[in-house]
DNA sequence: GGTGCTTGCTAAATGGGTTTAGCAAGACCA
DNA sequence: TGGTCTTGCTAAACCCATTTAGCAAGCACC
């Protein structure tokens, strides 16, 4: 096993070149006047070696380490997180960069000592990713360093990837009204005289407006609106069944997430209603359970890893268009069927 | 903005000493003979100047970079890695130590290149993750670094941590038996005539084990043992009415993990039982859909997080334990009860 | 023979730290 | 007075690469 790495040093003394030369070589410079010969030297020598550069080493020289620090609020908590990372991971294999992940859980001084820990590293730019977008407290960072908001928007910072939530939430209604839905639509999780809450912010903002617009544009309003505050299946069963009671009448929920809408399920079974044949139901978020579902519910997908791809590829690639929203996918399974008697 | 990073030299300026006395002092170096005064000067530069030491820098000189590579097959595909991830980022980030993550798909050629990348960056360790222990093709690592795996095992590389699945097992049957239930107990998931499978691993037997040690250790046997190949919601379903249909005098369910017991619990339904007061239901991994069924499902959850961090610590401690098995935590919810007519 | 231009290559500086070796001044000792 | 220690500090080497500046040889040309 050898038991120390071959440095450049070793190649140049292979080859009988300086390391002057190796390096020039090895990095493709094109105005040298080396020769056919020393080129090819360098290069068998390389190869005989097995030599891989110190990305260190190289780092401290030219201030590129190919290193790229993802910053996220949540890794696991939430489902979220962790397609953000998959993309940002994949997009930056492919550019051959390598990421750095530190998770704050939105404490600001666990956030300015992340920060401070992948500048000590020399990154060559930093992500930051949120769950909830927000106005996140950033330290002096070098204005060198390029700086991608993910799910997130920064004053001082423009670059940053979203969802495409407002045309998301006119797909969801475009759906329903499609399969023939028009008067029986309830909204599941959101009320706007109930609610005017920060936690959810501008993405939920953004979505409640495309459903409104839509709605608005087919000259149709919800049926009811069941404000909730915490988006989790409990609390989806527990507004489904109240709806139930007071508007049997209704023909199709619109859940503001997936686990509004597994509530629902419960409900609507329990009450001995069928998805689709008597209630249809469409959500957000594509969440794991939506498939696990039966029948499988139909969501219009938070699309995390085309995200996280984005935003790498934002980073790298220099151009600052201000803000780029990645389309959300309608993920099409069985939940939608025309209204009885139609 | 100061454009440009606070240096050691710039340190040991404004103390008036050179940056040898500088990088002694901050290090905290025992031997030395630097007085209390340079001591004072030193320590008030760094803090006036907000110095923070180049990792990069450093770690050159002294090989060590307060950096770990993280290297699995799959970061997002299961809900398991991010907890792994999650764990071990926290107990880096109490190390003063940086995680770097990296995903391979599990393709040999990509799990190179990543040793590779991690390698060339001059990580002070590796952890290998996988979601199904195997023998991981690793290419030459310098003795030096010392290496983790996390979920999988390597003959090269003793130091492993891994679910101590066989008293997860045994917990899950003692559960049941706890409660009352004896000869009406049946097995979701598992049938040793029908499989023997190297996708489940090591693991996956070990859990197997501690389920029929415990069985025997009750003198008990199953009702019934349904194989399923796909552990997933649906194939939980089939195998589950099927078995309602042979043997309706089953009294409790032991599925092989939660996403079956969804499709059990669904059977059930459909079958007009409820649980658990007709039928217990117990089962593995502590997914996030465990909580959200009706009733709380009670399962034996797989310690992600735990694992994550006692892999880094396992890491960085040095010390050469070889196979640690982290407890799994029992998750008690509502779906177990006394069986009918006791 | 001197000047200038290529060609092919290398010495040395650089980046930011750590570490080894050793210097200078004063104290102690005989 | 000279030798040895101790104290307090620094010069310089080193880690591994990149990059700038420039050398030496060969050739052309007047």
């Amino acid at each position: 096993m050898p038991s120390k790495r071959v440095t450049l040093a070793d190649v140049a003394q292979l080859a009988g070149l300086s390391t002057t030369a190796a390096s020039m070589i090895l990095n493709g410079r094109p105005d040298t006047r080396l020769s056919q010969a020393a080129h090819d030297r360098v290069n068998a020598a390389a190869q005989a070696l097995g030599y891989r550069p110190n990305v260190a080493a190289r780092g401290l020289r030219t201030a590129k380490t190919l290193t790229i620090g993802f910053i996220s609020d949540l890794v696991a908590t939430t489902r979220f997180a962790s397609g953000l990372i998959k993309g940002a991971l994949e997009a930056a294999e492919s550019a051959g960069h390598v990421v750095l992940v530190l998770e704050t859980g939105g404490d600001p001084e666990r956030e300015a000592e992340a920060i401070a820990a992948v500048l000590d590293r020399q990154v060559d730019g930093i992500i930051f990713a949120t769950m909830r977008a927000r106005e996140l407290f950033v330290p002096t960072i070098p204005s060198a360093t390029s700086v991608v908001m993910l799910n997130a928007t920064n004053a001082r910072f423009p670059r940053s990837v979203l969802p495409d939530e407002e045309s998301g939430g006119r797909t969801a209604v475009d759906l329903l009204v499609a399969a023939g839905h028009r008067d029986g639509i309830a909204l599941i999780g959101q009320n706007d005289d109930v609610e005017r809450d920060l936690f959810r912010s501008a993405t939920v903002a953004r979505r409640v407006a495309g459903i409104r617009g839509a709605m608005a544009h087919h000259g149709l309003e919800f049926l009811a609106e069941e404000s909730i505050w915490l988006w989790e299946p409990d609390e989806g069963y527990t507004a489904t069944s109240e709806l139930l009671r007071r508007h049997p009448e209704v023909t199709a929920l619109l859940c503001m997430n997936d686990r509004l809408a597994f509530g629902a399920y419960q409900a609507l079974a329990d009450a001995g209603l069928s998805v689709p044949g008597d209630v249809s139901v469409v959500s957000f978020d594509n969440d794991e359970l939506a498939a696990y579902l039966r029948p499988g519910l139909t969501t219009i997908g938070l699309p995390h890893e085309a995200m996280g791809r984005r935003a790498v590829e934002l980073l790298l690639s220099g151009d600052d268009a201000d803000q780029t929203l990645v389309p959300m996918p309608t993920v099409s399974r069985s939940s939608i069927a025309a209204p009885r008697g139609t």
